[in-house]
RNA sequence: GGCCCCAUCGUCUAAGGGAUAGGACACCGCUCUUUCAAGGCGGAAGUGGGGGUUCGAGUCCCCCUGGGGCCA
């Protein structure tokens, strides 16, 4: 049985690189039928963020990546690890370490300026065992470090990268247990994944580092190790380091409040590392479940392209069904303070979906479907008010056409329209454009007698009289 | 700086010894059109460099270069 876990750190929100690698778990436990178990690292209580929990469960649920298992919280599970860790000093796979943190910081220093390495000198790991009794029994504050091979390779097997190589005499007995009594990362990691059966672990590249460790420790608790494979970071979209806040929104959250979908996120971030082997791009969950595995995970960093994914959410606004879209919308409006009948949302839905890449845009060029227009395009009223008495004049004309039109649907506007343009020797954008601006205060929409049709002729006739006032306010102050 | 990872169009990727190096985003044309989009059609754009291995390298090996990660 497949068991994967996503371990995130409760020391920030949900960023989009967690969010892949929590993907790639979740994918490859339903490929296989497995589990996927969610653990939270928090262990490090300096760099605990209160919030952080709360919104790693919501960001995962909102991409439908529910969890068979957990939250395991490994502040929990101090005294696993202690009693762990015991073993092990009592193996003499690790020891206890009396030095203190200023010692460490001089060692440090002075390593820094003879050019060496910087790291532990294993002082305390060839001490007698009278002395350690003695010391532990004064209750001297101490460390348990990992008594790391001195020499000779710890050889890895990466699923994705093949063989990875370490030198045992670049490594260092890097502490278990802190004197706090709490385990470091390596530890509770290794416990845990052990202790929950974890067969395979899917994590980020920048692990790479603390691996041989791991393996280590493997070893000395005499366990077998699960499958390791290390994914690529996601690098910031110019490719300068990893992504971060500074190009753009980077916490999944984030995304949603903008307007992306949780499909396309999700789904651009399955490629982003990863493809189904042929040249689809846009799949559903239960194709990517059904495609996902190790062997189609690229090892190379990937960029990521804002673009895209801009673009992947445009295609999910274009297929998804329109009462879908309504409903994904209308919390946007609330929030935008906007509210009207269900048949406005529909039409603004219908008539935006093709020229909006966000949920949020919706909101910010359908407006007009809630409210009158508060101020016109200024390069809209610069083209099309530029004359305002003849505007206003044919505004006028057009305007006592339609009030006494039969019906007012976008064909029978679209009719008189273009006959009064005729009448009048001009081109039917020259009323056209004016209307739009009148009625949307804006220079570009949807197809605008559909639109009129939609918004209904009291909206119309209100807002053609409303702009026919201004343009003749306009000409009164220029005169 | 030390250790480690990586390298196909600007970006994401396909191609796992015998291709005119494919697709997508972005970009540029054309088309449609009342505008902006969407759509359709077309275009430009890539194997970082040098050595090997091989009848034959994008593909295998080595070096260099470049990028990235971790530690400090």
């Amino acid at each position: 049985m497949v068991r994967v876990r996503f371990a995130p750190s409760p020391t920030g929100y949900l960023h989009v690189g967690g969010a892949r690698t929590a993907l790639y778990n979740w994918l490859f436990a339903r490929h296989h039928g497995g589990q996927f178990i969610l653990r939270i690292e928090d262990t490090d209580r300096t760099r605990f963020v209160e919030d952080a929990v709360e919104d790693i469960q919501e960001g995962l649920r909102w991409l439908g990546l529910q969890w068979d298992e957990g939250p395991v919280f490994q502040s929990e599970r101090l005294s696993i690890y202690r009693e762990h860790v015991e073993r092990l000093v009592a193996e003499g796979k690790a020891y206890p370490c009396f030095c203190s943190p200023e010692r460490l910081e001089a060692l440090r220093e002075e390593q820094r300026r003879a050019g060496k390495r910087p790291g532990y000198d294993r002082k305390c790991r060839f001490l007698s065992p009278e002395e350690r009794e003695k010391r532990i029994q004064a209750g001297e504050p101490h460390t348990i470090r990992l008594a790391v091979p001195l020499e000779g390779e710890t050889r890895v097997v990466d699923a994705l990268r093949g063989e990875i190589v370490f030198d045992n005499r670049e490594l260092e007995d890097i502490i278990l247990l802190k004197s706090d009594g709490f385990p470091t990362y390596h530890l509770a990691n290794v416990v845990d994944d052990h202790l929950m059966g974890i067969t395979h672990v899917m994590r980020a590249d920048e692990w790479i580092p603390s691996l041989p460790y791991h393996v280590l420790l493997y070893q000395a608790f005499g366990w077998e190790p699960p499958v390791f494979a290390h994914l690529p970071v996601i690098l910031s979209p110019d490719g300068k380091g990893k992504l971060s806040k500074r190009h753009g929104a980077t916490s999944v959250r984030e995304f949603q409040r903008m307007g992306y979908l949780p499909e396309a996120l999700r789904n651009y971030l399955a490629l982003l590392g990863w493809s189904p082997g042929d040249d689809r791009e846009i799949l559903t969950l239960e194709e990517m479940i059904r495609l996902f595995d190790l062997d189609r995970v690229r090892t190379a960093p990937a960029r990521f392209d804002y673009q895209k994914l801009l673009w992947m959410n445009s295609v999910y606004i274009q297929q998804m069904d329109e009462e879908e879209l309504v409903r994904r919308v209308r919390p946007f409006l609330e929030e935008a303070g906007l509210s009207g009948p269900d048949e406005d949302v529909r039409a603004m839905v219908r008539l935006l979906r093709d020229r909006v890449k966000t949920l949020r845009e919706f909101v910010e060029f359908g407006r007009y479907f809630f409210e009158d227009p508060t101020a016109y395009d200024p390069d809209g009223e610069k083209k099309h008010f530029r004359d305002p008495q003849a505007v206003a004049e044919r505004l006028r004309l057009l305007l006592s056409r339609w009030e006494g039109l039969e019906r007012f649907d976008a064909e029978s506007l679209e009719r008189t329209l273009r006959a009064l343009a005729e009448e009048l020797g001009v081109k039917a954008g020259a009323l056209i454009h004016p209307v739009r601006l009148a009625v949307t205060g804006f220079r570009v929409g949807p197809s605008l007698f559909i639109l009129l049709e939609a918004l209904g002729r009291e909206r119309v006739l209100r807002r053609i009289r409303r702009a026919i006032a201004y343009l003749e306010e306009k000409v009164a102050h220029e005169l």
